[in-house]
DNA sequence: TCAGTACCGTACCGTACGTTACGGCCGATG
DNA sequence: CATCGGCCGTAACGTACGGTACGGTACTGA
């Protein structure tokens, strides 16, 4: 949460498929409350009471918003425009800086799965996932945030490692999500369905070096004598 | 779901903590039936919907089962029971012997957490466990026959493989943990979240020989001259 | 035959919530 | 100063749902 914030104000972002605006800050100030409300274990986010948090009318909610719907979209797009991660800088990559550059993508993920608000969106969005019928774009918004944009932001990285020597494997995609189960593991699952785990600082640094370790294990190029560890082409 | 469906039908279940009486052949439809409105995506699981579905009444459901927290509970219970897999024999136990079971288990948990109905009860388990007030027992209970229960059924596996002097590691929890990231993925998470993905059979056998051949690598303990693949102890 | 039991079908009640409508306040604009 | 648009607060409406009550039916046992 704390990580890379990075507020869009100035100009109109032009990515994000369809045009969406950003809220004004009145807006802003909404949604903040409204994210306040889906944390909190103890409220339920409707429309009255986020009406009554923000200090707002519900005629407003839904000028501004269109339905609940909407609104939930805006506060997990206005959430995902808050955690927004910067791109790996390109040029020299030698084996250190490819480690460290996995192990603070690793930390910075079981960082963010681990925060109240990414357990209480995913809540959010898996149950919406649940009813087919109705607006299920929560569900694509929440995964194009999520382990999708982990992947969008780590290729490049893994594709700069290959091309330096540093890993060898034949689909990035592929690659990516064996290091991303190494990474979050149980993690995410036990933390949604209720599970307590402390995830301090501390252990997070740890998993992420644990999971980093054992990517190189995996997908590493030894320059050693002996070959890669693991043979990636040929099936059996 | 078609895999080691073994029905307990006879004699009174001691485990699971508190005693919890195995339901009655009509109430056992009732609960299947709840199964097939929690799975279709259009219908919603409703106390007079599933009165309607079951073709019973309202009163005995509340009869049967409390109130909606506690048909709830049956319901993950039932469906829990179902799908209770076999313990490994003990013996002898080479590389391809272990080599097999691990393929067979993740592809049997690939199979379990692809199907609609695991996936449909653990996103009614997590939208549970957004209310911390309430009866938030479904998200343990579908913990413990998830994620848990794969555990206590892998462990025995994993130290027997130690024993053999096939695996090395410290923390068998720490191993399996890892195990179930590189089997799992990104895979539940994207199917809670409503993301088409097709788990074919023969993509399901792929994973699970790949996971394998993965987690051998890291935790095999290769006889040939160099030592294991990956060191666990110490920290840098 | 008659009481008892278990169950179905349905009507009903209270509440929560999404959604709409209305009255009042305030700053801007002419 | 008059008017207008944006917004707040609240009341009101319709619906959905959890939970309860009641009448009707089939079966059992004395």
């Amino acid at each position: 949460m704390d990580l890379a914030v990075g507020n869009i104000q100035a100009g109109d972002n032009a990515a994000e498929g369809a045009g969406e605006k950003t809220p004004t800050p009145r807006q802003q100030a909404v949604l903040d409350a409204a994210l306040g409300l889906i944390v909190d274990p103890k409220a339920a986010l409707t429309m009255s009471s986020l009406a009554r948090a923000a200090s707002c009318s519900k005629e407003s909610l839904y000028k501004w918003f269109g339905d609940r719907d909407g609104l939930l979209t805006a506060t997990v797009r206005w959430q995902a425009a808050k955690v927004r991660g910067r791109p790996v800088r390109r040029g020299e990559l030698d084996g250190e800086l490819l480690k460290e550059s996995l192990e603070r993508f690793a930390a910075d993920w079981l960082t963010v799965i681990s925060g109240e608000t990414s357990v209480a969106l995913n809540r959010l969005a898996i149950g919406e996932a649940a009813g087919g019928g109705t607006g299920r774009n929560l569900g694509r918004i929440v995964a194009d945030n999520g382990p999708l944009a982990m992947g969008r932001r780590l290729t490049p990285l893994l594709e700069m490692g290959r091309e330096a020597g540093l890993l060898a494997f034949d689909e990035v995609t592929e690659a990516f999500r064996d290091f991303f189960g190494l990474v979050v593991r149980d993690v995410q699952i036990r933390l949604l369905l209720g599970d307590r785990l402390d995830l301090s600082p501390a252990s997070i640094r740890a998993d992420a070096a644990r999971a980093t370790r054992q990517f190189m294990a995996l997908y590493g190029a030894h320059q050693g004598p002996d070959g890669p560890a693991l043979k990636m082409k040929g099936k059996e």
